[in-house]
DNA sequence: AAGATGAACTTGTATAGACAAGCATACATG
DNA sequence: CATGTATGCTTGTCTATACAAGTTCATCTT
C-alpha cells in the first residue's frame, strides 16, 4: 500500500513527513517510545530513495517530532501533556489558571506618534499613530502590575469606546478581527521606577520582572508592543522549553583567528 | 583560499556553517542585507559538492541566521530572524548565540541526599543521592551567573571525573546517553543574596532574574534540576510563544487533535 | 563463564548528476 | 514604446551510490 501519491504537486518528502506524523499522532496513546522504520526500510516501503526520507525525517526533527540516535534508529518520544511547549496567554487567562481574582485599573489613554523603539517594535513609520494605554492589575486585592500597551491606531480606530479594564485580547480579536498568533519576549530583573511603586504601593527598593513583548497576529503583522512590570515577591513566570536539534549543531569556531575557547559550559 | 580542513574529524558542512556564520556576523553592522555566495559558487570555493554546502545552509536557515528565495538567493537580514518558537538551549549555546564569551568556574561539587524540593523535582526518593553542582559563568569577563546544578547520581556515575567547566548539556548527552528533551522554567525577579553577590562581585542591592528548571529526558525521566540567578543589569531572557505548538509546514488537518479555544484578554 | 570477534543492522556524511521552478535581464518583435 | 521571449542565473527536489561510525547480538575463543 503505497501512500505517496507521485503524480502530486506536494513534494514527496513532505508527504512523507505528514503520513508519519500521522502515524507518530496514533501511537501516542501507547505506553513507551513509538520506533519508526528504519530509513531503509521507509524508502522501500514508499518506492522512494534514502536521501529523500532523510529530508523528510529532518523536518521531524526539527519540529520536535521525532529523535534520531546513531546506530539505534529514530524514535518518537513520550510526550506529556504539561510539558507541552508554553502556549502564549495573556494575562486574564494567566491569573484564571492560577486561580487568582483580577481587576484592571486603566491609569490613562494617549494617542500619540510612536516613539522610535515602539515604531521599530510594531514596524510601522516613525511617529505613525498609535495608542498608549497603561493599566494597572490588581490581583488577589494586591496591586501586582503595571502594563503599558501601544497599539498602532490604523489596527483599532476609536480604542475608547471600549471597556478597557476587560481582556485586551478579546477586544482585539472580536471587535477588530485581529487573531493574535505569536508573542515575542524578553525579560529582565531590575528595580522598580518611583512611578511603578507609586501605582504598585510599593517601596522604591524591590526588584520586578520587566517583560517586553511584541505580539504578532496570525498574518505576522505586529499588533500589540507591551512594557510590563511584575512585583518580584509576589509573581513569577513559568515556560516549558522543548530541545531541538538545530541548536546542537552550533559548533564553536574553528577559525585559527578566532580560537576563543568559546566550548564552555552547561 | 580554502578554509575547509578535509582532515578535521568535523563535518565538512558544520566547518561551512561555522565560517558563514562568522562571515554573517560581519557582515551585521553593515547596512542592508547581506547577500551569501550562491550554492554553486560555495561548493567550487570550497571543493565540496553542493549538496554539503545545502546541508549547511540547512543548519543556517534552522538556527535563524539566513532565510532564502528561490531563484534569487540566500540572504542574511539585518536584524536576525529569530527561531519559531524559543528552544532550550544550555548556557554554553545561549552565549554562543549571543556571540559573547563564556568561562565557567567550578566552585563546589558534592555529594548529598537530596533536598526534599529538589528530590520531588527530580521525582526521586527523598533523599536519594545526587550531585550538587555549583558553578559561576563569566562572561565577557564579567561573573554575570551562578548556578546549582542537582543530578541523581544514579544517572550520572562518577561524575566528578569529567571537567565540569565544559558544556554540561553536551556531557549529559555524549557520556552518559541522556536525550534532553523538555525543561520547565519558573522565572522571578528577587534581590541577590550575600552569597551570590560575593560570587558575582556586585553589592548586594542589585536584583537578578532567578531561574528555576527541570529538564527532562526523551524518555521522561527528570536529569537535572538547576537553582540558576543572573545578573538583572547584563542579562535578558528572550521568549518567543505561539497559539500552536505544532508546525509551519502547511500540514493537513488530519490529525484528531482539537485546538482549545482559550482566547482571553491582555 | 567471560571476553573478543564479526556480521548485520542503524544513522551520519559526502559525492555526482539530473531536472524543475522562480527570478532578472538582455533582446527581438509587434 | 511596450511586450513577450530566450537565456542564464538562482534555489528546490530527487536519485543512486559509497563509505564511516555507532549499536546489537550471535558466535567463537579462551
Amino acid at each position: 500500500m503505497r501512500l505517496i501519491d507521485k503524480a502530486s504537486p506536494i513534494p514527496y518528502y513532505q508527504q512523507l513527513a505528514d503520513l508519519l506524523r500521522h502515524e507518530i499522532s496514533l501511537h501516542q496513546h501507547e505506553p513507551g517510545i513509538y520506533r519508526l522504520p528504519s530509513e531503509n526500510e521507509l524508502a522501500e516501503q514508499h518506492g522512494i530513495s534514502r536521501a529523500t526520507v532523510r529530508h523528510a525525517l529532518d523536518v521531524l526533527e526539527r519540529d520536535g517530532w521525532i529523535y534520531r540516535e546513531k546506530g539505534k534508529g529514530s524514535f518518537a518520544p513520550v510526550r506529556r501533556v504539561e510539558q507541552e511547549a508554553t502556549q502564549l496567554v495573556s494575562t486574564t487567562e494567566d491569573m484564571q489558571q492560577r486561580g487568582w481574582s483580577l481587576v484592571t485599573r486603566v491609569i490613562s489613554l494617549k494617542r500619540l506618534p510612536a516613539p522610535s523603539h515602539v515604531a521599530y517594535a510594531l514596524e510601522i513609520d516613525h511617529s505613525a499613530p498609535v495608542y498608549e494605554l497603561c493599566r494597572l492589575r490588581i490581583v488577589n486585592n494586591e496591586p501586582l502590575s503595571v502594563q503599558i500597551t501601544y497599539l498602532p491606531q490604523k489596527l483599532c480606530p476609536d480604542l475608547e469606546e471600549n471597556d478597557l479594564s476587560l481582556s485586551l485580547f478579546r477586544l482585539l480579536e472580536t471587535r477588530y478581527g485581529l487573531r493574535l498568533w505569536t508573542a515575542r519576549s524578553v525579560l529582565r530583573a531590575r528595580l522598580v521606577t518611583a512611578h511603578e511603586a507609586h501605582l504598585l504601593q510599593v517601596p522604591e527598593t524591590i526588584p520586578v520582572l520587566y517583560v517586553e513583548r511584541i505580539t504578532y497576529a496570525a498574518t505576522g503583522t505586529p499588533v500589540e508592543y507591551l512594557e510590563a512590570v511584575w512585583r518580584g515577591d509576589r509573581y513569577d513566570m513559568r515556560v516549558t522549553l522543548r530541545r531541538t536539534p538545530s541548536v546542537r549543531t552550533g559548533y564553536p569556531p574553528t577559525t585559527p583567528q578566532m580560537n576563543k575557547e568559546n566550548e564552555q559550559g552547561g
